[in-house]
DNA sequence: TTAGAGGTTCCCCCTGCTGGAAGGTCAAGA
DNA sequence: TCTTGACCTTCCAGCAGGGGGAACCTCTAA
């Protein structure tokens, strides 16, 4: 099938499915016309990179997910390793914005929000340690 | 002073400096051997930028935040603005990381993590619905 | 005089695509 | 038969926010 009919099927974007060629994820056939021919196991890739992307896996881990996806005798431990990795990465990338959030929540709130110029978060940012 | 204070005093790498001038957000003089000269205005400037992205805030909000810090007829209503808005944002992707998180937490409890190959993470990934 | 620690510009690299230009191909309708 | 328009191709450039490194200049101290 052609990239319109394999981007339908997988969710993804020609100019992704092409992409993820070019870094060499996917191998597509060509057609005489030199068009990208699809085949369902192409097809069935590209949904395996959109889903993984869409979970928060890099580029980098979708190659090694999907080479784990191929292989009849992997371990899933090696799977579930990769996945704590990411809970573990997800922790820490909540961990830092729930703490940026405490400190923009704190300047908000000690902001009149008003006319005026005087400004708390202003101030913060400046780095007045009074007030 | 030369560049290398310039970066001790606002704790922000060289480069990063001279990037920063690139793109407009700070314009030091220069020495007549062609160094940058940085004055206390502009290490007050790199410091509040410094801070500003610490605190998550792009480069483009960081140039309005700057225009207000140097603006004597600011209303601080429009700093608290630039910050709420920041702060919905921020809580938009914790939500997001959030759903990943449990998404991703509820895969690796099925997976069993040991030699064989069976591995749910992989069947949800190739879109198996049936576990 | 010479070493080494600074400074300068320039260009490429990263992630993960996305947009656009210039052109080839195919199927359907007038 | 011609044309239109949808689809396909390749290539080039760009986004954020810098980092790495080359090739070169300048200053200071021994």
């Amino acid at each position: 099938m052609n990239i319109g009919e394999a981007s339908q099927q997988s969710s993804l974007p020609p100019k992704t499915i092409r992409y993820y060629e070019d870094i060499a994820l996917v191998k597509p056939a060509r057609a005489e016309n030199g068009y990208r021919d699809y085949s369902t196991e192409d097809v069935h890739r590209l949904r395996f990179l959109q889903r993984a992307r869409s979970l928060g896996f890099t580029i980098v881990e979708c190659r090694l997910l999907l080479s784990l996806y191929e292989d009849d005798h992997r371990a899933s431990a090696d799977v579930k390793a990769i996945a704590e990795d990411k809970i573990t990465e997800i922790d820490r990338k909540i961990d830092h914005l729930q703490s940026l959030r405490l400190t923009l929540v704190a300047l908000a709130q000690n902001c009149e929000g008003d006319d005026k110029p005087e400004c708390p978060i202003i101030d913060d940012l400046a780095g007045v340690r009074d007030q």
